[in-house]
DNA sequence: TCTGGGGTCCTAGGACCC
DNA sequence: TCTGGGGTCCTAGGACCC
């Protein structure tokens, strides 16, 4: 049984330069929404001392001196990159589970009697010439050893980007003795220190643990990631993506909100978007909550951070149904006087297939969902947002986000195709 | 001045029941 | 006045991931 993981370099990072060869070989960055964070960082940036998840404003100087390449992120260009990635892996291996947007495992288990090492070289030149985007691959028996195995794929140059957990003991105990334990798939910062207070400083030290030693400190998840790095499989490769639990639409607002009637839309417009979510995928759901959050940065101003939630009955994934009532959530919840910085409408027991109805409903179902379908089939071919609710407002695409530095959505609308000039 | 968005899982503790 | 024990269910919060 052995595993590979496959992660892309960079990957928004790369995505842009795919498109603007301009970028090739120059320190480029890509920013979250409302051009906040950083979230992605080409080698060159990350060489002239860019910080992952780094607020813009702290980094300002570096990128200026170093003339840094500034793009506000694109997910239209990302989602579609990575089906193109994901496809290009399928047409060498049949089990491959989708991790995130640049993240995929594959089972190499029916490739049993090729040579791995050489497979996945192929993987990496093919993904690299169709779509464009670098990849590393890391090979191990546990998807944690595959983690740890990529990562010396993408450290070490002389792995040429494809790296095979060592079977020797030797070998594989320096391996785990050069990752620190934080560094470790699932061991994050908190857990780390813990760890270092424990005296496991590195991946070995907690693959030597006694796995009932760790569950007594943290949880079962601790104790499986520690297995894992010992060679215990915990993890099985997930091929069929598990059904949603839960749908969130948040964001955070270019300035502060002041005024209800600008809240209100913001809520409304996230509840709209949650709701066409949840048709696409077919699913409905029985509880809705709506959040809003002053600026935690700003300790100076007066906080109010609160959510409030309420059940549908019957579970639904009716437009009006869940804008009515998640404005009168966040009515209830709004205090005059505050700058508001976040607002976000959560979706939860979400259920797919035959809904239950409700015994003394008063709407017609049917009717609902018929309006539902015109109104996304409309949508769908003239446009996102093109029929919106009245409560959201003009803002209903983009919710009052900055984006200065965005790039053409080059392969998912005809007219922002790449120019050959 | 400016600080992302969207997920999952686990556990502790309270409510409630018998 | 004295005031049990054990089970389930739910939720909030904390940790992790990308």
């Amino acid at each position: 049984m052995m595993y590979a993981l496959a992660d892309c370099n960079n990957f928004y990072a790369s995505c842009e330069r795919v498109f603007d060869p301009k970028l090739v070989n120059k320190p480029v960055i890509v920013l979250s929404n409302n051009d906040g964070c950083v979230v992605a960082r080409s080698q060159e940036a990350k060489q002239v001392g860019i910080q992952m998840g780094q607020p813009v404003f702290e980094c300002r100087d570096i990128i200026r001196s170093h003339a840094v390449i500034v793009r506000s992120s694109n997910y239209a260009l990302y989602e579609d990159m990575s089906r193109r990635v994901v496809s290009a892996i399928l047409h060498f291996i049949p089990d491959v589970e989708i991790y995130s947007i640049d993240e995929a495992f594959c089972d190499l288990a029916p490739m049993a009697g090729r040579d791995f090492d050489k497979l996945c070289r192929e993987i990496r030149s093919a993904v690299l010439q169709w779509t464009g985007i670098p990849v590393s691959i890391g090979i191990g028996s546990t998807k944690t050893l595959a983690k740890i195995a990529n990562r010396v794929a993408k450290r070490d140059a002389s792995t040429d980007a494809v790296y095979r957990f060592p079977c020797d003991v030797n070998e594989s105990r320096r391996v785990l003795s050069e990752t620190r334990v934080e560094d470790v798939w699932g061991i994050g910062r908190r857990w780390g220190r813990r760890f270092r207070q424990l005296g496991v400083q590195s991946a070995l030290d907690l693959a030597q643990m006694p796995p009932s030693i760790v569950r007594s400190h943290f949880n079962v998840t601790a104790m499986q990631t520690g297995m894992e790095l010992a060679g215990v499989r915990c993890h099985e490769l997930e091929a069929a993506p598990a059904p949603r639990r839960t749908l969130v639409r948040s964001r955070s607002f270019g300035e502060a909100v002041k005024r209800w009637d600008e809240m209100y839309q913001a809520i409304a417009s996230h509840a709209t978007r949650a709701a066409e979510k949840l048709r696409l995928e077919g699913g409905v759901a029985g509880r809705l909550s709506v959040f809003i959050q002053t600026n935690r940065f700003r300790q100076d101003q007066p906080q109010h951070c609160v959510s409030g939630s309420c059940e549908l009955m019957p579970s639904t994934n009716t437009t009006p149904v869940l804008v009515e009532h998640a404005s009168s959530i966040g009515r209830q919840l709004w205090k005059p006087g505050h700058a508001y910085k976040k607002a976000g409408v959560m979706l939860s027991e979400i259920t797919f297939g035959e809904m239950q109805g409700a015994l003394f409903s008063s709407r017609d179902d049917a009717h609902d969902a018929r309006l539902m379908e015109v109104l996304d089939r409309i949508n769908m071919t003239m446009g996102s947002g093109t029929l919106h609710p009245a409560a959201t407002g003009r803002h209903q695409r983009t919710g009052f986000m900055r984006q200065e530095h965005c790039s053409p959505r080059y392969t998912t609308r005809w007219s922002e195709l790449p120019k050959v000039i």
